[in-house]
RNA sequence: AGAGGAGUGGCAGAGCGGUCGAAUGCGGCGGUCUUGAAAACCGUUGUACCGCAAGGUACCGGGGGUUCGAAUCCCUCCUCCUCUGCCA
């Protein structure tokens, strides 16, 4: 949520912002804004004055009373009666404005920054890097559809049965390649100083709020109405709101979390033949990596936490792409962002398997994150997330790369969690 | 799930209709003293909003109500504790 003294302060390159992302209507939006703060400003105002001068008549009232003056505090009361009257409409006014400028801030997207290109979809994405070799697979190799079914890894047909579709089981080795990987990612994510955390994967209202997923992508989670819990889309909506209402001090900082914990997406979209298999499920499998930091450091965090999956790639030996996503591109709540691609050769196309943000202030904003600054002022800090990984897209991307007529071959890195070199 | 009890500042804990944004202790910060440290003493120490400022307003688990006036009384929801039941 962008902050509406920013708003005031900066109109125009917020403007210019929501420009870039290609958002509609925001001159409408943003003139909304500055007209219910305007006016939350001035009912705050009088509703402020009439509240001082009614307190202060109920002391002097109960000053009276207390020396006997019975006629004289009734005199009083008729004027707090009167103030009583006008704040009681003055007061919900003041509620309703407050709800109505919210409302409209959550409509609005973040900022991009200056950095991001212009550009309206995918299309416009900058490649910035790209690394490893695309493999040359033998005549007979297949999507990873048909691989899973060849090697009985994976069962989308029991899933059906037992939940819906989208809902895949994991067989044998193939139960054991998922394990493998989260425990992997685990164990690097430790290695570079993220602390583990294992959060529930259902969360309140609050908290869908406080990420940014709410209201913006109501209807995207799965809700249970029993209890009014959302099933997570990713352990970015516990995780971070962890440190909802939180100010936190020097010596904490900087945050630097992790979590593995399965994923829940309705995704009420298209399923043809670009989402077929384990392209795009309604529940798989994450490691999210989190870290909150201070305004000034957190570009640096962002690159660091890049490289960091770019080195998980690396060890899983898939080529990749990064790329630096268009304004048009970006999710709602980012202000920059880099997705990584791993090519998959059988179905010859890129696969995105990480996307790594910088929210800055928008979601500590709606979270009320902040830190004591030098100065002893508090200020918002800056959040940001990554996958380091995503499984099933990587899943897709080892078994159809790697892929030989003897068997599909586990890169070396990951044998040891394994226990086993070849699925066959 | 049933019965009972409780939720107050960073923590502990008083207050139970006006003098309470809230005693006291601990902790934190600044200072005096000291070669340095400890102790002692003095001061300071919540958040948000409005205001150029002086200052004002709101917040004692959340929401609502009674009252001229609510941390204090009433209703409701949430959470925690104890006992009973159920259960991985």
């Amino acid at each position: 949520m962008l902050q509406v003294a920013i708003i005031r302060e900066e109109k125009e390159k917020i403007l210019a912002g929501l420009k870039k992302r290609r958002f509609k209507n925001g001159e409408e939006l943003i003139d909304k804004v500055l007209a219910l703060d305007q006016k939350r400003k001035q009912t705050q105002r009088q509703q402020d004055d009439l509240l001082a001068e009614s307190n202060s008549l109920a002391k002097e009232i109960g000053n009276l009373m207390k020396s006997g003056k019975k006629e004289e505090a009734d005199k009083l009361k008729v004027r707090t009666a009167e103030i009583k009257k006008i704040t009681a409409d003055l007061g919900p006014e003041l509620v309703q404005t407050e709800e109505e400028l919210q409302k409209i801030l959550y409509l609005l997207p973040n900022v991009p920054h200056a950095d991001v290109p212009e550009g309206g979809g995918a299309d416009d994405n900058l490649e910035v890097y790209k690394h490893g070799n695309i493999p040359s697979l033998h005549a007979d190799a297949l999507p990873h559809w048909e691989l899973i079914k060849k090697y009985d890894i994976i069962d989308f047909d029991l899933g059906i049965k037992i939940a819906g579709a989208g809902f895949p089981v994991y067989k044998g080795k193939g139960a054991r390649l998922q394990r493998a990987l989260i425990n992997f990612f685990l164990d690097e994510a430790d290695k570079q100083g993220y602390r583990e955390m294992q959060p529930p994967i259902v969360v309140n209202e609050a908290s869908g709020y406080g990420t940014g997923q709410l209201p913006d992508k109501d209807g995207q989670m799965y809700f249970v109405t029993e209890d009014k819990l959302y099933l997570i889309p990713t352990a970015e909506v516990p995780i971070t709101n962890l440190y909802r209402d939180v100010i936190l001090t020097d010596e904490e900082l900087p945050v630097k979390n992790t979590g593995y914990t399965p994923c829940f997406r309705r995704e009420a979209g298209s399923w043809g033949a670009h989402v077929r298999g384990l392209n795009r499920l309604h529940q798989f499998d994450k490691v999210e990596i989190i870290q909150i930091r201070k305004p000034e450091e957190s570009y640096q965090a962002l690159e660091d936490m890049c490289l960091y999956v770019q080195g998980l790639l690396e060890k899983l030996e898939l080529p990749y792409r990064k790329l630096l996503l268009c304004g048009g591109d970006m999710g709602f709540t980012s202000a920059k962002t880099f997705d990584m691609e791993v090519y998959s050769a059988a179905q010859q196309r890129w696969l995105e398997v990480s996307s790594v943000s910088n929210f800055e202030t928008f979601q500590a904003n709606r979270l009320k994150l902040r830190y004591k600054n030098k100065e002893g002022k508090t200020q918002l800090l800056h959040t940001l997330n990554g996958s380091a990984l995503a499984l099933p897209r990587i899943v897709t991307a080892i078994l159809e790369n790697n892929q030989t007529p003897e068997g599909i071959r586990i890169p070396k890195t990951l044998i040891p969690y394994t226990g086993f070199e070849m699925i066959s």
